[in-house]
DNA sequence: GGTGCCATGTAACGCGTTACATGATTAT
DNA sequence: ATAATCATGTAACGCGTTACATGGCACC
């Protein structure tokens, strides 16, 4: 999403100045989303510039306090009321990088996966660890906890998959696609260092 | 991820000009990530740019042929041999949203999850369809399939349990942080169409 | 009366993305 | 010949993010 909707939000309960939309933010999302103020500040003449919000004074501070237009109300009625896309094209940076090890023939997809196994159990058990030590009361954050779980184990149960399948015959490889290109073979990777 | 990441793995292995990566491009991630060609060419400049990538010949058509540099090749070994970060501030757009509805007490939480099941439960048939008619050599596309339907899956479950606690007492819901500010009670958002 | 820190902003950058420009090759 | 499409690129934009500038207020 965007800093944009989060801030059509927040003004829709009422004006408000930059820093107080900072505060609304932080309060908000919590951790899960830390702010630099200076974004909010830049959001906010974005969001005037398309008319989504405007100056509605300089109060005796001179800090400038924003209202939501009618228009905002109607992007922010939208917006929420319009479920996130998931198409086939919904990218994430595990599976990308894994397609291109395996079209690569460069790297081991195998140990693509396998290092990525243990960062993603040792995140889950550092995500239980901060569920613990939360208030209970705070329903928002444990909520966000508990969604970072359930992805990082439904990620733990691909990469399982993965290597099974990687582990199978047919498992090829996909390589250059056309043929009138230079046939030099390709060097090959040093030996890295695996950190 | 990125697509600088992805032409410096193509060019791991083998020297090659812009429409070459856009045609190894689309090998190696297929549909899951449409790629202007135009972005293959500008993503090149920056690469050498940062020198990660050098121009080593224009052939005889004119084409511009990049090579792979050493620090390319570290900075991709490196990249390749680290796993995707996952912390306490992974964001994504669908719980976001949630922690906005239940932050703002403008928008219904309860409704606008039930928006999204409904959307992720389609989606999650879509993808099985999609996976149904694939060639069952493609193991790339099929696992990035695979993952698509993973993670929808545990994003119901997510879904469920949200609704859960929000129907339980205690389900408090946030509000405006400080008392320096104008205590002038928002406007209501009129019924929209909840298209 | 400095030294911080709080509050409010502006400037600039990086990257993904889109739209536009241009020459070559092929089809009609 | 002309229209269409391929191949190669450049220009510009949008947005998230970071770094920098500045004025007031506290506190020691």
């Amino acid at each position: 999403m965007g800093i944009k909707e989060g801030l059509l939000t927040l003004l829709a309960e009422g004006p408000a100045h930059g820093y107080q939309l900072k505060l609304d933010f932080e309060g908000a999302t919590g951790e899960a989303w830390p702010l630099n103020v200076g974004q909010v500040y830049t959001t906010l003449q974005r969001l005037e510039r398309d008319g989504l919000v405007e100056l509605v004074e300089t109060d005796e501070d001179g800090r400038n306090i924003y209202s939501i237009t009618a228009t905002g109300r109607e992007t922010l009625q939208t917006w929420m009321s319009t479920p996130v896309e998931r198409t086939v094209t919904n990218r994430d940076d595990v599976s990308m990088k894994l397609l291109l090890a395996m079209a690569s023939g460069f790297v081991d997809p195998v140990e693509v996966i396998a290092i990525q196994r243990d960062a993603t159990m040792v995140a889950i058990q550092d995500y239980t660890r901060v569920k613990a030590k939360t208030d209970a009361g705070d329903l928002a954050w444990l909520l966000h906890i508990d969604r970072l779980i359930l992805h990082a184990e439904a990620e733990l149960r691909w990469l399982d998959r993965v290597e099974d399948r990687l582990g199978q015959p047919g498992a090829t490889t996909r390589r250059r696609q056309t043929a009138s290109h230079n046939p030099e073979p390709a060097p090959t990777l040093p030996e890295g260092d695996t950190q």
